[in-house]
DNA sequence: ACAAAAGTGTTAGGCCTACACCCATGA
DNA sequence: TCATGGGTGTAGGCCTAACACTTTTGT
């Protein structure tokens, strides 16, 4: 047993783990085994340990969630009403996450874990609903500031997936012709593969991200208007 | 006592309270009056109660430290460095707040509290250094989607003091004519005094912010680019 | 007298938006 | 053959950035 001359607080996170899957956003959830809220679908989360930062913590669950070990992870809130938790006072630090469907595996455990899309999400356990929307709120500042986009995308992708990404987080369709001299602009995509001159087809270009391009991009803190 | 069956740690808030005389952007200090770093400077802040929030226990930091009830106070990150507390594990949640220097009186107690330009800071307890670099950082990229500039100025303020204020936390010079055209086409500020007609000086004009103009503006998510 | 602060408009260039037609493919 | 997706360029308007001179006041 520990003891404190005051009472002490639990403190966890949670974690918006957000995926693209071409067309739509998905944010991966699990179903409680216990109680409260034995089987309701609830954000993957769990204690912070003693000797553990909370982003190790939050990267840990992401781990054990998704197999994903190298991801965006960005903490975006503290979660602290009173009695967000039936059982006792907890405090939960919340992360949101950007992977790529692709790379994702089942978790280690039994756990039912599953990916829903943003407007067909079920009821969620203790507060995590608000967690959500807060969650989605912060990616839509960040886009901004970010290139998200490319944290969600697969290695290669075409403009128009990722345009349809930047519709589904900013709710706002665009020129497709506007859109892709934005993006072009900024200079960090790459063509994949060039396709041969005299094929006029309708298989898109594809692209890639720079990496380098970005990181210079960065420095000169730029901004991205939409 | 209280008993656990796990290790918990210790709760607290931190704020950075963010202060403009007109041409320094300053934050609020407080000696601190016990061990550890007796004697250092260090950012105001406590625990949290366990009935109150977050939210609520920075507020009363806020209260007992400068009088002032009603101030923009935001959450911008939570630090959980392990060692970050020589004692036993704290995690902070820190927190901004936007004063009119006006507004702010002595604490209650007899803390020794002092006003600090950023480029002046001393040594700061435990890792308040960087918990200030980030509020700065935060402060920066928010400028652009809130009205920042109007929560730290006095009700009444002329075009160069709201300059100098951006230009402090932007680090970056303007175009006096410039600047005016972009802030007054945002369309939140009004002229406090309308200066007599023929007397032509070098009394600058006096704006005031408009609240109302302001509240139907963020319907319409707008963003301000400098 | 000189330095510092403030008032005042215009122009050129870049970015944003809106917009139409053709071709290839798969159902 | 029809619907869908994709490739491609231009013109107009708005915003931005750059820029100079005069007046007033305080030192």
């Amino acid at each position: 047993m520990y003891q404190y001359k005051y009472p002490h607080p639990s403190v966890t996170t949670d974690c918006v783990i957000f995926g693209f899957d071409g067309s739509k956003i998905k944010i991966l959830l699990i179903q409680r085994g216990i109680n409260p809220y034995k089987d309701q679908w609830a954000l993957p989360g769990g204690f912070v340990h003693i000797d553990e930062t909370a982003e190790e913590g939050a990267r840990r669950e992401l781990r054990e969630e998704t197999g994903v070990e190298q991801a965006e992870m960005y903490q975006f809130h503290t979660f602290s009403a009173v009695d967000r938790d039936p059982r006792e006072r907890v405090i939960t630090i919340a992360y949101y996450a950007l992977v790529k469907m692709s790379e994702v595996r089942g978790g280690d455990d039994a756990k039912n874990a599953q990916w829903f899309a943003l407007n067909e999400l079920p009821t969620l356990a203790f507060d995590h609903q608000e967690i959500v929307e807060r969650a989605i709120d912060e990616l839509r500042r960040s886009i901004h500031f970010r290139p998200i986009g490319f944290d969600l995308m697969p290695e290669v992708f075409t403009m128009s997936q990722i345009q349809h990404l930047y519709e589904e987080i900013l709710q706002h369709t665009f020129d497709r012709r506007n859109f892709a001299k934005k993006i072009l602009r900024l200079g960090i995509l790459v063509e994949a593969e060039t396709r041969p001159e005299n094929t006029p087809t309708r298989i898109p270009n594809k692209y890639r991200f720079d990496k380098d391009a970005y990181q210079a991009l960065k420095q000169s803190s730029f901004m991205l208007e939409f």
